[in-house]
DNA sequence: GTATCCACTTACCAAATGGTAGACAGATTG
DNA sequence: CAATCTGTCTACCATTTGGTAAGTGGATAC
């Protein structure tokens, strides 16, 4: 019964870490201390274990972010409090975006599922960016491109361990605070035209022209 | 004598694309209407196929960044340069970019060679970065951090097609220069503390309280 | 003209890979 | 107790994979 879990989870770090192509059911089998076969009786085949591994990855991400979306006001604290989250879910769980990157790497047909389920919450998030946007709660900009450059950022801190170490930068809690904070002094100045030299400590809601 | 050549230029494609696990060399021959032995006869091989494929990406990346970086002036200009410079490539060779995503993943010590060939551009730029803001050409930042986040943003643009897919965003020219403008407007604001509203064209020169 | 070298091929090979078939032990059910 | 179901294992299998060995045809050297 545990056994199916157990499977999953080691799938998902070991895909997150070498990629799918890069991890056979051997591997995989004997890091559990099992044997192929019985991997292939809960999933099927290695397809439908890709599969499982994608989309239970998916829901996880979700999950935190729409909960925490919504547990928050509106404006500017919403994004504050959604690029805390992504961070911290970053540093405690990279495999989910190690996964998302892999999902990319893929491509269609396996990304379809993850995609379509990325969608719905993608277009929240813009729709949310563009309203406060006509409120005037945020300087306007094309809010998918903000996405994209939060999501690179958030990914790339995790993902680019190479270019990390190129940097001579480990990414411990203390790096990952200090990227966090410059992020968001970013998005400060793009969505609230106020700058800050990446010292100063996020402000609270702020009111921009149009 | 041209089929080495036309080997290294396929390779780095398809390891770009799907990876280097995911590329076998009867593909790659396939391919290119050759064997796998005219393959493994040029480069000994699969290992070292890909040692040569990972150190020539990371030439030609240093190259184009190291010859942008001197031909500009000082100060802000040549990070607007080098920004402008790192998207034009991204688009115009995205293999590279993706070359440097897969070493990043296959970790060391296929990594060791192009950390390594990449060290000293990156401890350039952040030298010019720190000297710039000691002498208040920029506003104080952490400059790896100011490193890490740009290529992040300009790495994510290219490999992410996915998530870009979910934003229902396709990475033509105009969203390539509707990027690389919000990249620079967020330095602007980290680097110069002045914020535009991403649709402002970057201003030149400007000079910085410290 | 023969010897040599270069670029490439055909013919194999051993290991790894995803997958099938069937057996076995333990729990559940009648 | 017999029957069945569940989870796991052993035993195979076909294909793919990286790699070796042994040529072959053409250009160049002497």
């Amino acid at each position: 019964m545990d056994t199916k879990d157990r499977v999953l989870n080691q799938a998902t770090l070991a895909f997150a870490e070498r990629g799918v192509d890069g991890t056979s059911l051997d591997d995989l089998a004997q890091r559990l201390g099992i044997t192929k076969q019985t991997i292939l009786y809960h999933f099927g085949s290695k397809s439908r274990l890709i599969e499982a591994v994608l989309s239970r990855s998916a829901q996880d991400l979700i999950g935190v972010l729409a909960t925490t979306a919504k547990e928050s006001e509106v404006g500017w604290p919403v994004v504050e409090a959604v690029v805390r989250a992504s961070f911290e879910l970053a540093v405690r769980r990279p495999e989910l975006i190690g996964i998302l990157r892999e999902t990319s790497r893929l491509g269609p047909p396996w990304s379809e599922g993850v995609v379509e389920e990325l969608r719905p919450i993608l277009a929240d998030a813009e729709m949310a960016l563009r309203s406060y946007m006509d409120e005037g709660l945020l300087l306007r900009n094309d809010p998918r491109v903000i996405l994209l450059s939060s999501y690179a950022v958030v990914a790339g801190s995790v993902t680019e361990t190479e270019v990390l170490r190129a940097l001579n930068l480990r990414l411990d809690l203390r790096a990952a605070a200090t990227l966090r904070r410059t992020l968001l002094s970013f998005l400060e100045a793009a969505l609230l035209g106020q700058s800050g030299t990446g010292d100063s400590e996020a402000s609270s809601t702020g009111r921009a022209t149009k």
